[in-house]
DNA sequence: GATGAATGAGCATTCATTCAT
DNA sequence: GATGAATGAATGCTCATTCAT
């Protein structure tokens, strides 16, 4: 009460208890369950202090969403950094995937939120643009790959590299939903077995 | 009984009405976002009229859900009666789900709001299993189909007939969300450039 | 669906019926937890014949409350005719009200739902007149009783008879209400034994 | 803590606001016809802020009614450090009942709300157990005293002092709801009346 | 900066009542 | 007369957000 000491938070640097303290309720209840007492008080902070860091409940969405993808991306970027053949880097990218898809199967869950949350917002243009830039980051990692390979002549130069990327960010997004709702689904051999299927179909036969 | 054409709707046959207005709805809005006012004005009924045929807002949400994949299914068994070998008849589901998805891109959201809803309610429980259930429906189908060409002789046998089924719906849910966010991707063309590179990577080599 | 032949009721005789079950579900409920529907179901009625009958809800209330009012006058008057002495009769009329209150708790809790629907109401001024001429016309008779002895020097003159009829009266609503709530007081054995302690207190001494 | 005089209420202290505008609301309207906003504004705070304080509308009742009878037995117990022989203590106890009944007609009809409202609700058993420790608070007191009269050989041994202390708890409860709805009956003089008639009845013949 | 008491917009749901059949 | 499908007014309660301390 009186004590001059900095408890164990030095002032003003609330920012990642609260992003912390959100992805985690978020994941277990999902964003309209969750009320930001409930954030305030995981975080050990007072419902105040959530609107001096972010301006709404909203907009903690935005950046718990932006936080999760931006770790995504740097382990995708040390992944491509290892490099090897492109057929190497697309069977490490899927491998990737399937990691996190087994890792945070909770986290699937506020992505799945962050989708719906948009809807009928005032905000909507927002999330949807934010939304998209990520699919398209992602996208283009992975049709960069594929180019790379058919430059190289590994991979058949006639399939379209673009659509190859599109179906393989929805395939893991769309894996992580069913895991979601199916524990029994193994991301790692699923990933493993379809990959190969993939890769079987983009080389060049002799 | 002597009237030569209902006006509107009869008495006590207001479901369908009800049921296509609040799937337009939460298409458009979102099932957050929607207020059971507004389904009630969309249907041209009463308010208190809703809850003569389902007993919550909830529950709307999920006949809608049923109401939807009942469609879907029955359109792919007629597909499957066709007949034609495993590559014909998977290359066609696949055809169907680009389809699907480029008419009812707001379809799509609805399928998002049904997963985000579950979250954080008393009956998480129920939605999770309705899903479950769902996916295991179509997962079945597509394995069924893969191995039916395996038997054949067409398709390569020591590819997990599961886990092709497992990616391939997961890709036709993911591509959903991306087109949903991304409208200028072209569903048909993308899915049949993918089809290509799977049906290839799945076919027996001489 | 066709048959010419009444079933049980002859037409336009539902009035006991829906009173009779109307007074059922008052007394197991109260008359605010209980929706017109239920009475209709209970009489085996539709809802809507319930309104060719009474008014309204409140109105039937008011029904209810009357009809039982009179079954306990008409009880009342053929006690009074019976004769005897006035402390005879005084000690039968509270005789009476004791088994009225052992037999009916639940009626006591109609007449408690009649109090306290009347608040607030559109109809409050009927209630209370209601409530008002009722009360008035059991203390009439009791203090006509009391009067009685007076006259023929039995009980002392002194006393304000109208005082006694209304506290009387108020110890046997009272004492209802109280055995409501608390089901081991036996109602005949306590007002036996205050009403002795009433008449030596009443009666003229030598 | 250094403003001179605080100007409506301090925070967090709103709990004697709000259940100050609710006994009056109550007692004007009832139960039933009082909406929530209401006591909020005649409290003159917030709607929500009624729920910080009670957790819901039934609680605040509950908290109402209480209040008012911790207020009564405060009362009471003064009068009874007074002494004087039982029958003078049994003749205060009623004159204090009389002055309740006449000061505040409007707290009966609170008492009359409390015992309808409970009536087919969630929490009917918890209401009744209320209502039970009550009466049973009162009885004990007047048993007690009549007890005593009969030890000190004042009263008559062979009455039921149980019985009596029933009756005279009921007859006070009655006449408070006959006058709410007949305001001609003067309490004091009614009560007064009776009282020497019974404290007659109880008392030692020489 | 930090706090949490206060706030009120917003919404699902109930149910008495009506009226076409 | 009898019915019950249709109706919408009415209300308790939640919770994101504000702001005085």
């Amino acid at each position: 009460m009186s004590s001059p000491a900095p408890p164990t938070t030095a002032r003003g640097e609330k920012r990642p208890l609260i992003l912390q303290a959100a992805t985690e309720v978020f994941a277990e209840q999902g964003f309209a369950a969750v009320t930001v007492a409930e954030i305030a008080e995981r975080a050990g902070i007072g419902k105040g202090t959530v609107y001096e860091y972010f301006s709404s409940k909203e907009e903690l969405l935005f950046a718990v969403f932006e936080w999760m993808n931006e770790a995504i991306f740097e382990r995708i970027r040390g992944l491509l950094d290892e490099g090897g053949t492109a057929r190497d880097r697309l069977r490490r990218l899927l491998e990737l995937g399937a990691e996190f898809t087994a890792e945070q199967i909770d986290m699937q869950a506020v992505v799945l939120d962050f989708w719906a949350a948009s809807r009928g917002t005032r905000s909507e243009e927002r999330y949807n643009r934010s939304c998209l830039v990520t699919f398209r980051g992602y996208r283009g990692v992975l049709a960069e790959v594929v180019r790379d390979g058919q430059r190289a002549g590994e991979l058949r130069a006639e399939v379209d590299a673009e659509a190859v990327a599109i179906m393989l960010l929805a395939a893991m997004d769309g894996l992580g939903v069913q895991i979601f709702f199916d524990r029994e689904i193994d991301p790692r051999t699923t990933v493993a077995a379809f990959g190969e299927v993939v890769l079987a179909g983009l080389e060049v036969r002799r």
